[in-house]
DNA sequence: TCCACGTTATGACGTCTGTCATACTATGAC
DNA sequence: GTCATAGTATGACAGACGTCATAACGTGGA
């Protein structure tokens, strides 16, 4: 059920995803939502936020056993191929759900910021984290996380305007010799 | 009106965003809206997307007029300035109008995907533009522009989450030296 | 004065939203 | 059997949404 709410987030944004919308999708029960989610809304997005914050922190760890010399840019090359295989088989429908959370609440005070500022950091720990296991100081791997997430974010907000790959493959192979 | 649109665009998403709260914003008859907008919410929402991409696009067309030596390091860094003093001095409530739409509506097939489009491209048209006054082949500054739109972009995101405004001043660090 | 037209005012429509209240069914403990 | 409890099923609520229909208003020309 988060996870249904994490895709319809995803396509069509936090404010217009509705409860109802979310368990059709998941072909759940009306009256479990209720159950579940004594929270509402609130709480149904805010745990969709953080398992894609998860999912996003499970991916960026996963790149060691994807190569043999792992590298900044090799990285940041794991990260953006994600997106690239994800439009290129379903379409550009669905984008990132850090995003769609930051576009519609970030402005306001809702308490589901928590949630997407929590999904962010534990992304860009994740990142980091990785950064670091090639022995760069945690300092500067800090920043370079912040601009590898900050570039693919970007890329994936350009790529799906204009329903086209080529932002991903063009920062990809933009950044990659400053990365190293 | 389409000012007062595209404010309120920015700080709460394009959905979240009423035709009634857009008239009561501009101090305009409700009765107006239905005259001046025949086309309704859509248009209304177009319109504003539209300006907001002249907007970015004039703004880095002044760029040269601020510097003696132009260089791409510096047009990236103007382009985020714009930022860090929107953030400094209004605050984090109000953030990029074309991530708003995109995020919103890039997934479905509004007829207003349309306008998101042709403001990105209205601004990457511009950026580019800067670019090759530089001197730079027009295929290399296309790629260039999409890479510090992809960059601001991100880092905007990023930094409205956490509310700071260290991931603009990061960005442009890190992006700097490889842009020369 | 009269009409025409651009503009504004206001009310209502149907639909959708998130949430709540209530009743029902199942399952398991004793 | 009896009872409690977890889960499910509906229906209704008040409010907001975008849109439309209609009427009133102001101003300029004939």
């Amino acid at each position: 059920m988060v996870y249904s709410a994490a895709q319809l987030v995803r396509s069509r944004g936090v404010a217009a995803t509705g409860v109802r919308d979310v368990v059709a999708h998941a072909n759940a029960p009306r009256g479990s939502f209720q159950h579940y989610f004594p929270g509402g809304k609130d709480q149904l997005v805010g745990e969709a936020l953080i398992w894609s914050g998860d999912f996003a922190a499970g991916w960026a760890a996963e790149y060691p056993a994807t190569t043999r010399r792992p590298t900044p840019a090799g990285l940041f090359a794991h990260l953006v191929r994600q997106w690239r295989d994800e439009f290129t088989t379903r379409g550009f429908e669905r984008g990132c759900p850090v995003m769609a959370g930051s576009a519609d609440l970030a402005g306001g005070d809702s308490p589901v910021n928590d949630q997407v500022r929590a999904a962010l950091a534990r992304w860009h720990r994740a990142v980091t984290d990785q950064l670091v296991r090639m022995d760069l100081p945690r300092h500067r791997a800090r920043r370079l996380a912040t601009l590898m997430i900050s570039t693919l974010e970007g890329a994936i907000m350009t790529a799906r305007i204009q329903r086209s790959v080529t932002p991903l493959t063009t920062v990809v192979r933009e950044l990659g010799p400053l990365l190293g």
